[in-house]
DNA sequence: CATTAATAGTTGCAAATGCAACTAAGTCAA
DNA sequence: TTGACTTAGTTGCATTTGCAACTATTAATG
């Protein structure tokens, strides 16, 4: 059980980090997250932005870098830099849009195809976990109060 | 608006990213923290962990860095660079505990305290914001279960 | 056209991070 | 005591990041 200290002085704005939701949403991002990477990093040596790149383009198949930046808000290095890795690593083959030569279209191999669902499936376990005991019209209501506070 | 794309196949597992609590607990937490990390970040040079660490120790007082890692879970190379950095931007003090001499009690200075005050009135705008039209009781939930998540 | 501006993606560099190994100090038991 | 073990905090190193500047290509404008 957690020790309850006494705040040291009163300040006159009663601010508290355990309440302060950027604090709290990292904390449980982090926690979160972590358990799973554990899964995708042992495995297939991937990291957490390789992993949602993947799944970006699993889940709405093959697009370009730019388009995975809009979806998922990555910053656009962060997305290069994993596109790289993935494509040496054999989970996605680029090819230079046929309409914009600036621009590549991404496509999972097979092997990242067989990869996405394996991990899929694995996410999928995981985020049961999580939700556990969260009541379902709760859970809901969640998913939408975070899109939310992402799309700002 | 958000253009809606349509899934590329179907998979057996159903596996959305959008759904999936830790990406949306990173994406959340990630823009919410970035607002509010502009603030310290201009004004005093500080980093996220030198905020949170900064924020514990103005709610608590004086108290080791250990007992950082334990109440905020961060890791303790972090929180050790942090605290370095802090002493050196005249945030803190550090003082060899006297019943430990590998312990080392930290107290925020006075211009600790200005900038701890100042902040955390900021924060509490900031938070508020956030909050905005959340329903107050959904937000008491809300902070009981990303606690539970951030816990495991 | 010819320039100028915008865009897709990459790269360089200076932080920030994670992990393991380390130092110094304390504990405990024989 | 002394030797093995734990603990508080730091350091080294490899990886990840964020930001700004860059290249190559396309769009727009006079």
């Amino acid at each position: 059980m957690k020790k309850a200290r006494k705040p040291a002085q009163r300040n006159r704005h009663e601010f508290d980090l355990e309440q302060f939701l950027p604090y709290l949403l990292n904390q449980a991002a982090e926690a979160t997250s972590r358990s799973f990477e554990q899964i995708y990093s042992s495995r297939y040596g991937m990291t957490r932005t390789q992993w949602r790149v993947m799944a970006n383009l699993g889940k709405f198949g093959a697009m370009t870098a730019k388009d995975i930046c809009k979806i998922s808000h990555i910053e656009k290095t962060k997305v290069s830099r994993a596109i790289v890795a993935m494509a040496e690593s054999g989970f996605l083959t680029k090819q230079v849009s046929s309409t914009d030569r600036r621009a590549e279209n991404l496509l999972l191999t097979a092997r990242g195809m067989r990869t996405f669902n394996e991990l899929g499936q694995r996410a999928l376990d995981h985020d049961r976990q999580l939700r556990g005991r969260l009541d379902s019209e709760f859970s809901k209501t969640l998913v939408l109060v975070l899109q939310g506070l992402a799309s700002r």
